[in-house]
DNA sequence: ACCTTAACGCTAACCGTTAGTGTTTTGCAA
DNA sequence: TTGCAAAACACTAACGGTTAGCGTTAAGGT
């Protein structure tokens, strides 16, 4: 019970930390598109087909972590503690992970993905790949089966406060400032309840409405 | 001044017109994965150079209208008539957006990106190069050099706007749900005017809020 | 009629990625 | 212990998108 993953398991996490801790080094050394796939290859002494067999791609070799952040993330809503709005969870939660953006490890490595207009990419697309989860989730914690528009988007917009955060001078700031900007919409569409939002659906139908 | 280009241009713009014809039969006919860029180029017949010096990349030759897209995007906050706010007047665009994807030639070519995950990332992404050109006409309409998170913030969302649309069953709604919910958040900063949010910033520190 | 420029083409390669195929190691059970 | 199935690992070869280098042709301006 005190995890025994085996002789197997712990010779392929070896490979595959192997893999990554040599990918990460040499990325940092010479920067990301100066180092191949088969560089990484050979000098972490594996096959590129091994090194594919533990990594999708070549951008997997710098975020790997990805399996727990979905779980953190969608604990934040449904562990959050008892009085505590969705929202403010979540702004919690993207407080605690911007936070880390401080640490010196971190910096080195966000110095790096910066460095590439392709990984900036993936990063800023990375976080989307939770979005059907949390979507999931925003819908259940209103008691209803299926995601509607509003979960999604509210989702997308969660998930793109991160790496809005981090390009903000003051990263802490940015994500009060991002979530000030998308919680009063969401507390009163939640407050409306579903399909309440038709109401105020015309806006394209007359001029105009407000200044 | 009846616009002629000379011949050089025409040949060229034909030529490009012409790998964009062929490329998006070619696509529609078999699928965007079976149809390789040799094929392509041969079926054209120019070389994979040529084709290559006039679209950036693969996806490029389906996603071939950007430029005036920006354009118009901007104009729907600057030209927008008076009395209309910001917000509402890119409502109105998206709606306007949404409303081609009605269109039959449309359908089929939405229908060809979601075909491959990998078009239908490219076709969500794709919105946010916008992202810069807008958050500055955003700032600019609120009388500042520089745009601020808040304004690449709702920038960013507002380009989200589309593909979360599009993936909605009705489009027109999911536009105004969407409206519905950054609307608010961004009015009220509006109002509070720069750097006024600072009071609603220390969610962090005490424990709940509201429920 | 020249001369610069730009479009176009060819070859050859790079890079990430995958299929196919085989070999070794490990875990498990008979 | 032996035997067996699965999984990790490796090797070769290739595919598809993309680019560099270098040459050729046609167009525009003077």
């Amino acid at each position: 019970m005190t995890e025994q993953p085996g002789r197997r398991e712990r010779k392929k996490a070896a490979t595959r930390k192997a893999i990554a801790d040599t990918a990460l080094r040499m990325f940092l050394e010479r920067g990301y598109d100066a180092v191949g796939i088969r560089e990484i290859a050979a000098a972490a002494d594996v096959a590129i087909t091994t090194l594919f067999a533990h990594f999708p791609s070549k951008e997997a070799l710098l975020f790997d972590e990805d399996p727990q952040r979905e779980q953190r993330l969608i604990r934040a809503v449904t562990d959050r503690e008892p009085g505590r709005s969705v929202p403010d969870a979540l702004r919690r939660h993207l407080h605690e992970a911007v936070r880390e953006l401080a640490t010196p490890g971190s910096m080195a490595f966000w110095q790096l993905v910066d460095s590439s207009p392709a990984l900036r990419e993936y990063a800023t697309t990375m976080w989307l790949r939770h979005e059907a989860a949390l979507a999931t989730a925003l819908a259940a914690d209103l008691g209803r089966p299926e995601p509607s528009t509003l979960c999604r988007a509210f989702a997308r917009f969660v998930l793109g406060v991160h790496p809005l955060a981090r390009e903000a001078a003051d990263p802490a700031a940015a994500v009060d400032e991002i979530f000030d900007l998308i919680t009063p919409g969401w507390d009163a569409a939640v407050a409306a309840g579903p399909r309440a939002h038709a109401r105020v659906t015309a806006a394209d139908a007359e001029p105009a409405r407000e200044a």
